[in-house]
DNA sequence: TCCATATTGTAAGTATGCTGTCAATCGAGA
DNA sequence: TCTCGATTGACAGCATACTTACAATATGGA
């Protein structure tokens, strides 16, 4: 028996491709994938979030998370609009089709999240959820692109 | 707050990600990936084995496996050589250079397994592994490719 | 033997995810 | 004000991952 099935890494990506798939198939009628969910989901959080933040509030490559944003401004659900402060930057809003995209396909991924979890029994789902919480937010420097959920947001006048 | 961020998707995703930003850290002086790495070890413990058995083996999508093999050659880490009875197989073998770099790399990877869990108290990091190695298993049928980790060589005249 | 069907490797196309690099721009300090 | 360092978005390049498609080959049944 080859060693790799019982390394955490291998068990990870096993996770991250399974739960992908269910992502996919419970959400296929919208054709949105995860990464594009989440970021729809992290600009209606902050509407006139710049693409470097919120690389940083959903721990996204900054590089990766370009394309993303093309793709959903190509697909209509999100505008890009110049900064008035600051020429680099551009800010990114929901768009009325994206705002309503999101309201429908809550249920999918509702669905999705739980079907996941389904096959353990409830008490080790809450189990999973505590010390992959914990592993998470304690390997978070450990990543390449650090959660900064809070924090990255200081200079766009919402907080603090 | 936004919600993405206690979805088991999500944290799956992050833990993959961090997982890989590990082995890749641990091992850079190797320059392998956590893929290749896993397809290294399968062909030594299968000798001989064809790509699409591979792919059943260690759960990788057939074609993704395509360009993994293809580096690996590249490298001289594994050969391919054409099978006598089946004109369309390739089969897969180590090359000398191939099983050195498996036995000096072990090191390397074990120190990034360990590093994946080391945050987590060491009851934690059991119960962890037993509740996602349930997980994996019980949604095995959920992901594109599924594991067939025995079933796959049935026909390679290695089992049963 | 012949043929419908399945398998195998490969390729094209799309989507993450990371490493670099670069020009434009910004901001702080001399 | 001028300049140096940092930031931002964009791009190139590599490596997974998945979908679909296809030609070559195998295989089982008529």
């Amino acid at each position: 028996m080859d060693a790799v099935y019982t390394a955490p890494g291998y068990l990870f990506r096993r996770m991250q491709q399974i739960a992908v798939a269910i992502f996919v198939e419970e959400c296929k009628a919208y054709d949105l994938t995860p990464v594009q969910y989440a970021s729809l989901v992290s600009i209606r959080t902050h509407p006139g979030i710049d693409a470097t933040r919120l690389s940083a509030v959903i721990a996204f490559d900054r590089s990766t998370l370009g394309s993303v944003i093309e793709r959903l401004e190509a697909k209509a659900y999100i505008e890009r609009k110049p900064s008035p402060g600051d020429k680099r930057t551009k800010l990114l809003y929901l768009t009325k089709s994206g705002a309503a995209l999101l309201r429908d396909i809550i249920p999918s991924v509702e669905r999705a999240q739980a079907r996941i979890l389904q096959p353990l029994k409830p008490a080790d789902r809450k189990t999973l959820m505590a010390l992959l919480t914990q592993l998470v937010d304690l390997n978070n420097e450990a990543s390449r692109v650090p959660l900064r959920a809070e924090g990255a947001l200081e200079h766009l006048g919402k907080s603090g």
